[in-house]
DNA sequence: CCAACATATAACCAAATGCTTATGTGTTTA
DNA sequence: TAAACACATAAGCATTTGGTTATATGTTGG
């Protein structure tokens, strides 16, 4: 079993909180699979763009995750590089994959790419 | 590392929201060093008495947390039945050991025992 | 440059949360 | 059996949360 450094309780539950929302949890799963952006996320839930925005403007603001413009679309996906990553990693892991959710987008031609 | 089985997300999200508060998560990591009882935990947190009650409800309510009562005291301890016992463990793993509390109230002649 | 699109922000609101104080319930002991 | 103790529950309240609609901002393509 994996073994994370120096977690403190106060941080670790404030990711927790983050994370104790299913539509927040449920991103962040599908981030650990494919980067999203926000179109594709409205998409996926039932839910009005802001609400979507205003789920990952909290996940960004703790630093779970990151955020990149390319083109029209502002992309997501996890930071590596927060000190929670690989405590998040550890979350998630046993969550069912959300992989077939992007695959049915794709299906619908509804999935962004920009290469 | 450990793996969990059928972890649902919703499921998974209501355990995270419960340990995504700092009182209820540093209960549950003391728990899983030492049983405790309601006056112990009043002792280590500055909290009322309901308070401290209201957060072990919640934690029992969602199975995760058993209670025995003792005489006068009521125990609370995790509950390891529970579907989200092991996954909780792997939460709480790398969490600052709360140990320490429990021996200071002992220091202080606070700790409740029923041998 | 303007229309269409993607996203963010603001303002608002209902419901949930987490505390408080007051009081009820169960157990022990003198 | 009555007082003391441990704990639970109820009621009230301020704050937070998570959604909504309306609108602003940034980007692309004709």
């Amino acid at each position: 079993m994996q073994t994370n450094e120096a977690l403190d309780i106060e941080g670790t539950a404030n990711v927790l909180k983050l994370l104790g929302d299913k539509t927040r949890l449920t991103m962040v799963k599908i981030m650990s699979e494919h980067e999203c952006c926000v179109c594709e996320f409205v998409d996926l839930f039932d839910m009005s763009q802001p609400a979507i925005s205003q789920h990952l403007r909290k996940l960004k603001d703790s630093g779970i995750v990151n955020e990149a413009r390319r083109g029209q679309w502002i992309f997501y996906s996890l930071n590596q590089t927060s000190p929670y990553h690989s405590f998040i990693q550890t979350v998630i892991k046993d969550l069912p994959s959300q992989a077939f959710k992007v695959e049915e987008l794709t299906a619908q031609g509804k999935r962004i790419c920009c290469d």
